[in-house]
DNA sequence: GCCTCGATAGAAAGCGCTTTCCATCGGCGA
DNA sequence: TCGCCGATGGAAAGCGCTTTCTATCGAGGC
């Protein structure tokens, strides 16, 4: 019924070995043998048959990229480019068309689990688990085992924007410099004279908002300003708008509201804009991530940039095993302030 | 080394076969006999192998999900739908996981094919084709024939947001109703009072972009209104941005444009404000598919509703077999026209 | 001119699972 | 009490490919 690898190697009147070697390149084939296996590949249309191929070769060709949320555009930019450069990659087996998967883990851990097994089950070439992680004590020790063992089998396991766990020795890291970045920013909004900043940070279990968060508080303890009001919440523009409401509750005479990320600053500049108060007239905004978005807001988003693209990018090659893993295993991923429109001088 | 089903099988003293069924679940085992099964699974810790299994059974849980670009909300958001009503399916093989991946074509119609190839190499259960096609008949040729072969093999195929090609019997579809929302969108304007309307359009070949335009084109012609100049261009931002200098060039005294999308519509509005031209006041901006961002814009923006989320959550039921496909193999699904604040009547 | 060696190609043994027969066993109707 | 049936479980034959391990054939080397 379907054509099988046998079938090609009658017409071409080789054997399946030979076909094999043909389709696999790794292996010298004369070349008018080759081509011949080739013809017949072509006439017959035939596809190479997947698990077969992985059952033998105790390997396949799937890389699995775990995001938190495919929908929002952070993992998105990073996800687009992971796959690209895992699709230009092209020395493995199977002609070295890797596929790359985008699996979206809606940010739990068990989904987290359950695709890495599923990833497992698959013997995937490679993992790459982008965004940062709970920090869960229990999920950590899962995810860890899991990675470890799949690291075990041979997967080979890239960290994107996620820090380490100590003595996670076998997965390549890319972190971002969240720290750095977020006190930059602060440190921008003290430069301007503002004294009273709120902070919408995300949710509290999450290495991204520790990070964020200590970098902005590290700004303020460094300039001896009094921290402002902090309120935690989801990656999202919903929350931001929420957690104006809040924010403002607790001390109507912010000067400045730092944003976990730009689509919650987008929220906080909704909550603002209702509520009369100008920007940056009245109220500072700044964002994180440099989404493509965040110029086109109006006004246009004072942010910190991440080489989202680079990132994924790299990630992608690191997966493919197209660069070297870096030195210690991990990779710092530089964030750079960007000032825009929607950050000023407070009022008097 | 890694543990088979056979070391199951010796652990909890029962033949490979028992184990098979236990973990597939269609064949009767007695009670006791599964929960010695799964024991020895847990303290195994038994992972099936997949390429194994998916040759023996000559399928696989794989589920394709191809899109555009996933960077693009308009994409993330049916992905992740799908993704989820895929996930939540659970009569199939293997305990009923499939795993959802989620493939990034960048909309070229050769990387659709290299990733439809690839899903054919893995027995994929399922593929779905989200976005509208490109019209160039070659291409059209060459995804239909390879569509047909899928289903053929078993692969089943739905196309959300993608015309049925003629002939393609075997896929159910999901179309949206690009015609009518453009329709509305424009007489929308007309109403308001517009008759110098510029379009810019997305790409030219693309099946979306012509029935967004013939959409608009039949609000015009009903009117007896002169159709305004109209630009092809990519589905971004910068494609709008630079898509109005050109409309203004054409026409300096339009009154109001209609982009393509919203992210589109976005690069429109930040042209016209460049220009120091006020919306709506000066000039009225629509856009489509009504992405999450689109209220957040300043002014917000007047557009079509798309139910992506519930487009893709059915794509992905039509995916799993657990929605029957619709009456002939193709639902409408409908625009709704979201009217805010980005349109309003022309001056004077 | 014989033997050795490099370059190719074939034979065959799996890879780890599923599934089609069968075999077995306890219970029930006659 | 005997035979038959439904419910379970085992044996074994593949699924289609990869990959040793060999075999063969020319070309040189001495």
């Amino acid at each position: 019924m379907t054509v099988t690898l046998a079938d090609v190697a009658a017409r071409a009147r080789v054997s399946p070995a030979t076909v094999s070697r043909v389709l696999n390149g790794n292996y010298p084939v004369a070349e008018s043998t080759r081509e011949r296996v080739l013809r017949a590949v072509d006439e017959l249309d035939y596809v190479l048959n997947g698990p077969a191929s992985s059952l033998a070769a105790a390997t396949s060709d799937l890389v699995g990229v775990l995001v938190h949320d495919i929908a929002d555009p952070f993992f998105g930019i990073m996800a687009s480019a992971a796959q690209s450069s895992i699709g230009e990659g092209g020395s493995g087996r199977g002609g070295g068309e890797k596929l790359a998967v985008v699996c979206n883990t809606g940010g739990s851990p068990e989904r987290e689990l359950t695709y890495l097994t599923l990833l497992q089950r698959q013997r995937a070439a490679a993992v790459i688990l982008m965004g940062g992680s709970l920090e869960d004590p229990a999920h950590l020790a899962a995810t860890t085992g899991k990675l470890a063992k799949l690291a075990e089998a041979g997967t080979r396991v890239v960290l994107c924007g996620r820090p380490p766990v100590t003595g996670d020795a076998n997965a390549a890291a890319l972190v971002f410099d969240n720290r750095g970045g977020a006190r930059r920013l602060t440190e921008h909004l003290l430069e301007l004279g503002h004294r009273r900043i709120g902070y919408a940070a995300g949710p509290a279990d999450r290495t991204t908002t520790r990070h964020r968060l200590e970098g902005h508080r590290a700004a303020l303890t460094a300039a001896g300003v009094a921290e402002g009001p902090t309120v935690h919440s989801p990656y999202d523009r919903q929350a931001g708008y929420r957690a104006t409401a809040e924010l403002l509750a607790r001390d109507p005479d912010l000067t400045a509201v730092v944003a976990a990320n730009d689509t919650v600053a987008l929220g906080v500049c909704a909550a603002l804009r209702e509520r009369g108060l100008s920007i940056p007239g009245d109220v500072s905004v700044a964002g994180f991530d440099d989404l493509p978005f965040s110029v086109d807001a109006v006004p246009s988003l004072t942010t910190v940039h991440l080489p989202l693209h680079e990132a994924g990018t790299r990630a992608g090659r690191l997966a493919m095993g197209t660069e070297d893993p870096p030195a210690g295993g991990l990779a710092r991923v530089p964030a750079e302030l960007v000032v825009r429109g929607s950050t000023g001088r407070p009022r008097e």
